[in-house]
RNA sequence: GCCGAUGUAGCUCAGCCGGUAGAGCAACUGAUUCGUAAUCAGUAGGUCGACAGUUCGAGUCUGUCCAUCGGCUCCA
């Protein structure tokens, strides 16, 4: 009988008969292992436990306890809430059931909609298949076979998955357990009681292959983890961040509101909220000043004939709102662009005034489709740090590089983390395939100076060019655009900008759109969250609270409050006749950095004693001590 | 825009089989002058998202619309 060598994943070989089924070898090499590994790989292909091994090989081991073996996990459980919505409901249809970051969904086509109820019920029968332990069979066959398989089964979507697989691949793998099969690239567990811990989360509907001119499926959401524990604590983080939503701050904290009566998507800000978007406009108009950047201002509206020359008006119709003012037509902006387009053409350009870097705090209105408002974090109205760049083809790679470093400044001073993308061209676009292919170079190359992590959004670009993408995290996790670069050879062209190169010739310039925080409104909005509402001091629209212990020390409050005022420190007073306790609990649930109790013993020595938010206290200080306190904290972005 | 859910006082939420609206907190008034997360008492507050319809009678049932929430698509 042949034999074939396998190295174990301590390092060490042995041989085995051919064709010796993955989990036998674990099992003679560390039978104990068994019992938590979901998968193993050959040759680092991750494959099941019931695969042989058919040649020389490495084996290693997928731990459940593994990001990769926590994904194999869920992938099976979405397996069997498939196969649970299968028996519990007849005439449904499957389609895919990947996992997914925080857990699994799985899209069904099913004529009624799954209510809460149903999600029980297949809970239920998802906890019997679990407790059956049905083993989970593979099975290779060929792609004809599977066709004619699926068809019968009346599963049409499975059918169309194989039919769109590329010629060359001639078979599918199904798997199959206790009656339910599926069409599946695997791995999966070997049998299903192995699973432990799993929760349905919600339905929603999901297109077909995520295009909106597809059928409309049911996707139901679960989540699944190794023990229960795991899902337990899961369960409280989601609660957690529940509390940190930037819609339930804004409200508690009178930041801000959006009323049905103003409008959707509409922000209306509060004195507070306000108060926190000036320091942060502030920031930026110092922060551009200091990098080389002009301020500028447009107007809101233009006519629509420059929309029309910049291709807004053919490619972004949908999004804009247009007006009329005297039989002209007008469009209300959607980007900054234009405006910065004719300061550029106000005058003739020389190679030695690039590159030219036009900052506006623009506030921009865009049509965005009902369904996808939400909170500060998409809005009609906004407005963004833009910036528009118009260089000289050789700065280009500077200038981006320039803003990349611009951004990760930004970030670090507001604590964030945050994903990068390259997005390339979309279906919908205007320029060359030489322009095109030149803009996302530049890009890339710039991103790989920086030694920068990125992932490509293949066709997610704007219509005028690609774009490097940098994404923030909400408090549930969920990714939103912020800053972007985005490279433009079109726009210059269409506008017939120009410079004077060294040759004495007309050049055209390479124009970069840029934003650092994005829009504001959706900055504030991760901002809160991140934050969960407790600014750091520099930020704080409210930095501290005066409170007086009885109504007699209220003459020293004023005085106290006048010098913090003067000093430019953003304070207010609460010297109403309540007790010191019920002050501290309002000013605590009003997440303010330091409240400052105001007593005998503060009167007396001329001092304040301030309470910080988790409760530490400082004792009392003199008021000018606490003046730089704050202020070298401002100083310091704490 | 699409799928589903939801909409009752400023906020959080009760309100049964259709019989005419309720709590806690907040607000206001008064008393209390108090030292680090809620002093006590009283008062006021609602076209039950909007508009139609069914009914003797609608917060409750039906329809349309609006908005919000979770997704999909789209996007800063």
């Amino acid at each position: 009988m042949s034999e074939v060598l396998i190295t174990l994943p301590d390092g060490t070989a042995r041989s085995f008969p051919r064709g010796i089924p993955v989990k036998e070898v674990i099992a003679s090499w560390k039978k104990e292992a068994l019992a938590s590994t979901v998968a193993a790989k050959i040759d680092n292909e991750p494959v099941d436990l019931s695969r042989t091994v058919e040649k020389d090989a490495a084996l290693s081991l997928i731990d459940v306890e593994s990001r990769e073996g926590l994904e194999i996990l869920r992938h099976s459980i979405s397996h069997v809430m498939a196969h649970a919505v299968q028996d519990s409901f007849a005439g449904v249809r499957v389609s895919i059931g990947p996992s997914i970051e925080d857990g699994f969904y799985y899209d069904f086509e099913y004529a009624e909609a799954f209510t809460p109820d149903d999600l029980e019920k297949i809970e239920a029968r998802m906890r019997e298949i679990v407790a059956a332990d049905y083993p989970v069979v593979r099975r290779e066959v060929s792609k004809e076979e599977a066709i004619s398989l699926f068809r019968e089964m009346d599963e049409i979507y499975k059918v169309e998955l194989i039919n769109d697989l590329p010629e060359d691949v001639r078979t599918v793998t199904l798997y199959s357990q206790g009656g339910f099969v599926d069409l599946c690239r695997g791995p999966h567990i070997p049998s299903t009681g192995m699973i432990r811990a799993f929760k349905l989360l919600s339905v929603a509907g999901a297109y077909w292959r995520g295009d909106e001119r597809n059928k409309m499926l049911q996707r139901i959401y679960g989540t699944g983890f190794v023990k229960e524990e795991d899902l337990a604590e899961y369960l409280r983080v989601v609660e957690e961040a529940k509390k940190r939503d930037h819609r339930k701050l804004g409200r508690e904290l009178d930041l801000f509101q959006i009323s049905d009566e103003a409008g959707p998507g509409l922000v209306i800000f509060h004195p507070r909220g306000t108060m926190l978007r000036t320091i942060i406009e502030d920031w930026e108009r110092k922060e551009h000043l200091k990098r080389g950047y002009e301020m500028v201002m447009g107007p809101q509206i233009l006519k629509v004939d420059m929309w029309r020359k910049s291709g807004h008006f053919d490619h972004y119709r949908e999004n804009m709102y247009f007006t009329e003012v005297e039989n002209q037509m007008y469009g209300i902006k959607p980007m900054n662009c234009l405006a910065h387009m004719l300061i550029y053409k106000s005058r003739i350009r020389s190679y030695r005034d690039l590159p030219l870097r036009f900052f506006e705090l623009g506030t921009v209105h865009r049509h965005e489709k009902t369904g996808v408002l939400h909170g500060l974090l998409r809005v009609r109205q906004f407005t963004q740090d833009d910036a528009h760049i118009l260089c000289t083809p050789e700065q280009l790679n500077g200038e981006i590089t320039a803003i990349a470093d611009f951004v990760s400044y930004a970030m670090k001073i507001f604590g964030f983390e945050y994903d990068v993308e390259l997005s390339t061209r979309p279906e919908k676009s205007i320029g060359s395939d030489e322009d095109w292919e030149m803009a996302t170079a530049a890009l890339k190359e710039a991103l790989e100076v920086n030694r920068m992590v990125y992932e490509i959004n293949e066709g997610d670009g704007a219509f005028y060019g690609p774009k490097i993408d940098f994404k923030l995290r909400d408090a549930l996790n969920r990714k939103w655009q912020c800053a972007t670069i985005q490279c433009d050879f079109t726009l210059p062209e269409r506008f017939d900008l120009s410079y004077i190169g060294a040759d004495g010739e007309k050049h055209r310039p390479v124009m970069l759109h840029r934003v650092i925080l994005g829009a504001i409104e959706r900055f504030m909005g991760v901002l809160i969250e991140h934050y969960a509402g407790a600014f750091p001091v520099w930020l704080s629209p409210v930095q501290t609270v005066l409170m007086s212990v009885t109504d007699r020390h209220i003459p020293y409050g004023e005085k106290v409050y006048t010098r913090l005022s003067d000093a430019g420190v953003r304070v207010e007073r609460d010297f109403r006749n309540e007790k010191l306790g019920y002050k501290i609990r309002e000013g605590q649930m009003q997440k303010i950095p330091y409240m400052l109790v105001i007593g005998d013993r503060e009167v007396e020595g001329e001092k304040v004693s301030p309470r910080l938010r988790d409760g530490r206290n400082l004792g009392a200080i003199s008021v000018d001590d606490f003046i730089s306190l704050v202020r070298q904290e401002c100083a310091d972005y704490k």
